[in-house]
RNA sequence: GCUCCCAUCGUCUAGUCCGGUCUAGGACACCGGGUUUUCAUCCCGGCAACAGGGGUUCAAAUCCCCUUGGGAGUGCCA
């Protein structure tokens, strides 16, 4: 059974790209029947906290990412891993190490300034058992390192292909602190072996750490899972994506009003691309299409503007009801007073054409709000004529309604010999301050006339 | 420095594995037009790419090499 996971650290809240990567896992997991396993790779003390943890599971089950088991937190299995890496110092596959921070780094700088590869240089590698024995004594502390072998390394990447690294691209590396902790690449090693991971699928940064853990998978004799190594998304410039290019974080556009469809989809297909060559599907559908062959090879661009289009059409299929609610729980709360339940319904449903994510709405909806606006001398002095006739008219009918409206402005338009834009444009202009907007005459009848007349007459000179 | 990855329209990409069907297709964005006497929607059209150079071949976006450009790693971070 194929067996996946996604093992997030929970240092921050989640980054798109991560969710694009728990998005693959998932869609690999169902595409095969297989499961998704949920892991918190914790053992950075430092930086890891149960409330970005719990933000974290917070964004996936949001998004509709549903795991399987787990999640499991790496904290709370120091025991096995301090297990595995002292069984491979009795093997003599890993070693005692004393040296301390300061003398690593000065050797790594002496090392750099040589032009030679700033690895570790096997000090504590040649101690012998007695000299390893006096020092434990002593209670010096020590961190593990594994022992590196000299010899390429090869293995097959389902989406990169052949990768063959030469030998001599690290030294022995430190598999467990001198807190106890295990450093990542060996905790990640025990837990795919012992949880049955057969596929890893993860983000491209760690291409060269899997040089690394196929060592150690080989050194605990576990056999290596499938490994997939996804391109970056980086931001428009081509660059890392990061704060200054907009919101880089799930919560930020949850928080916008994109919806999760929209998202999943969204990131599903940034890098892959399904055979039917479909844009917009459902989870179900892109399940059932998913190819891990078919994801690219090289790194994409984030693209707000694909998104906005994707969650709009999303938007668009909402039904009427349900679309007054979430557009509610965007609304300001300012809003919520003036205009009673029928009224407030209304506007919302005609401010909503054409946005993008559901924050939007207030910006729209402004136009029922602000009776205040200003407009330039110069356009009211060109538009005077259309100005007092429309004033005129309007105070001259009572019991406006919405066909009346329509007949008002067709009047005007014969008169004053506009028509289509030249006289749409104005109306709206001196009514709500606005080039653009929704419908006119539904915005007019929703104003009423009491209040069209007086945004007018403070234009009239 | 060393190791590894990547390279098609502005963006996401199809095509690359198994060379001819590619005067390189689709989508987003943009521009123009139509519908709506306005807005949104919708419809139609346009713009626009095989990074460069060498090979191999009757034939290369597709295979090989080099260059250039971008990215990642080189931690007691993950």
């Amino acid at each position: 059974m194929v067996v996946t996971r996604f093992a997030p650290s929970p240092t921050g809240s989640m980054h798109v790209g991560n969710a694009r990567t728990a998005i693959f896992n998932y869609l690999f997991a169902r595409h095969n029947n297989g499961k998704l396993i949920l892991r918190i790779e914790d053992t950075d003390l430092e930086r890891s906290t149960r409330e970005n943890e719990e933000k974290l599971i917070e964004d996936l089950k949001w998004l509709g990412i549903e795991w399987d088991e787990g999640p499991f937190r790496q904290s709370e299995r120091m025991s096995i891993y301090k297990e595995y890496a002292e069984k491979l110092v009795k093997e003599g596959k890993a070693f005692y190490c004393f040296c301390t921070d300061e003398e690593l780094e000065r050797k790594k700088i002496e090392a750099e300034a040589k032009g030679i590869p700033p690895h570790y240089d096997g000090t504590c590698r040649k101690l012998t058992d007695e000299e390893v024995r006096i020092k434990l004594e002593n209670k010096i502390p020590y961190t593990i390192r594994f022992k590196v072998e000299p010899g390429d390394i090869e293995f097959d990447d389902l989406i990169k292909g052949n990768i063959v690294m030469k030998e001599g691209m690290f030294g022995d590396f430190v598999i467990l602190r001198s807190n106890g902790m295990p450093v990542y690449n060996f905790a990640v090693v025990v837990d795919d072996a012992l949880m049955g991971v057969t596929h890893v699928i993860r983000a491209e940064e760690h291409l060269s750490n899997t040089a690394r853990q196929i060592l150690i998978y080989r050194a605990l004799g576990f056999n290596t899972p499938y490994f997939s190594h996804t391109p970056l998304i980086l931001a428009n410039d081509g660059s890392k994506l990061s704060k200054r290019h907009g919101a880089t974080s799930v919560a930020e556009y949850r928080q916008k009003g994109y919806l999760p469809e929209a998202l999943f989809n969204y990131l599903a297909l940034l890098g892959f691309t399904p055979e039917s060559g479909k844009e917009k599907l459902s989870k179900d559908e892109i399940i059932k299409e998913f190819d891990i062959k078919r994801i690219s090879k090289s790194p994409s661009k984030f693209d707000i503007n694909k998104l906005n289009w994707l969650n709009s059409e999303y938007i668009k299929e909402i039904d009427r009801d349900v679309l007054l609610k979430k557009l509610k729980l965007f609304l300001d709360k300012s809003y919520f007073c003036n205009y009673d339940k029928n009224t407030l319904d209304r506007i919302l449903i005609l401010s909503s054409g054409g946005i993008q994510y559901f924050e939007q709405i207030n910006d729209n909806v402004k136009i029922f709000f602000d009776d205040s606006f200003n407009l330039s001398d110069e356009y009211l002095k060109n538009n005077q004529s259309l100005i007092k006739l429309f004033y005129n008219k309007v105070s001259s009918i009572n019991n406006i309604n919405k066909d009346m409206w329509k007949e008002i402005v067709k009047e005007i338009g014969k008169e004053l010999s506009l028509k289509g834009k030249e006289l749409f444009m104005p109306v709206r202009v001196i009514t709500t301050g606005q080039e653009h907007g929704p419908d006119i005459y539904e915005v007019l009848d929703i104003l009423g006339k009491d209040r069209v007349l007086k945004r007018i007459e403070r234009f009239i000179r």
